[in-house]
DNA sequence: CAAGACATGTAACTGGTTACATGATTCG
DNA sequence: CGAATCATGTAACCAGTTACATGTCTTG
């Protein structure tokens, strides 16, 4: 289970409330982990009773207090270990080749891929252009960024492969005749 | 959710019992979706009370029955509807890249990222004889194999990006010193 | 005769999703 | 004054994992 070790990594950078760390689990570290903020309060709950995590509240009036989490040295501790277990093989779970391996409606996944390929787009732009933004010379990328940089790089293979695939699949299942 | 279609997509191909279908989940099918013998049963139970598919039952002596599953109509229509809708973009969640985004140990992520690599590279031979034994040429794969082939070049491009990107790491946090 | 393949399941648990619910503050 | 953003949750459900459980048949 990463989510708790997201979040720490998450935590390590900057201390933040729930609603920050759902806002950082859309952006930068939603590259590779995708969270809701139901189980982002859910696993903060958790951690704090492990002890993993310490929150400073600020009472309000009329609604629920604002809590602001901090790593701990125990959650600093629980990171290294996590880091230094081998990690587990990414169980691959994709709709889409299920859909491609059956391919009972071409039509239907011609279209669907050509959906797929701009999504891949999108996001190349995105990703590439963050990189460009942040890390303009990659071989002097400061020390403590190589991570977060070298993690983006690996969103930009992952979208330029999506897109290769895609087109591999264009190539072969659309007709001449449309577009 | 497609634990279900792919079971469809498998029973479309040749009727089997659960433990077959586990076995191909281990195998071709099981490039893009893993599933365990507890979890297909489950499902395929879930799946007759639906109507999706049939079982023929064998009856044994002192042990369970023996069931065959075959897909039906409906099973095949709701196939249909399924390939119909449009995929949703794969959640990725990667215990290794939210490690790498902390390196908190960069020693033992060096470590992790070799044997990651091992692994893409033994998948990758795998996935290439494969290709190389069913589709020797590429150009001539036949109408009803071209769903199976596509999934595997996806499974191809995959892992080749993934040597690239470990080969990328290794780049970047590899002493000169060791190895 | 033992090991491994064949064959089917149950039970407890965990992580994640979807739907629902509430209320304050800020800015155009 | 209304929309967006800030902020925190609960409840019901579902899919998937891990551990446990059983028994036959085939082959070396």
């Amino acid at each position: 289970m990463a989510l708790e070790h997201a979040i720490l990594v998450s935590l390590t950078e900057q201390a933040a409330t729930g609603y920050d760390l759902a806002r950082r689990f859309d952006a930068s570290i939603g590259y590779f982990w995708r969270a809701s903020h139901q189980q982002i309060y859910k696993t903060l709950a958790r951690m704090e009773a492990d002890g993993w995590v310490s929150a400073t509240i600020e009472p309000r009036e009329g609604t629920a207090d604002k809590k602001t989490y901090a790593i701990t040295d125990a959650g600093r501790e629980e990171l290294t270990r996590f880091t230094a277990e081998p990690s587990p093989r990414e169980a691959l779970r994709s709709d889409f080749a299920v859909k491609l391996r059956g391919l009972a409606d071409v039509t239907a996944i011609v279209e669907d891929t050509r959906r797929r390929r701009a999504d891949h787009v999108e996001r190349l732009d995105r990703y590439e252009a963050s990189a460009k933004r942040h890390y303009p010379d990659p071989d002097a990328v400061e020390e403590r960024e190589r991570g977060a940089y070298l993690a983006l790089r690996g969103g930009i293979l992952s979208e330029r492969m999506g897109i290769a695939w895609c087109d591999e699949i264009l190539d072969q299942l659309e007709t001449r005749s449309d577009r």
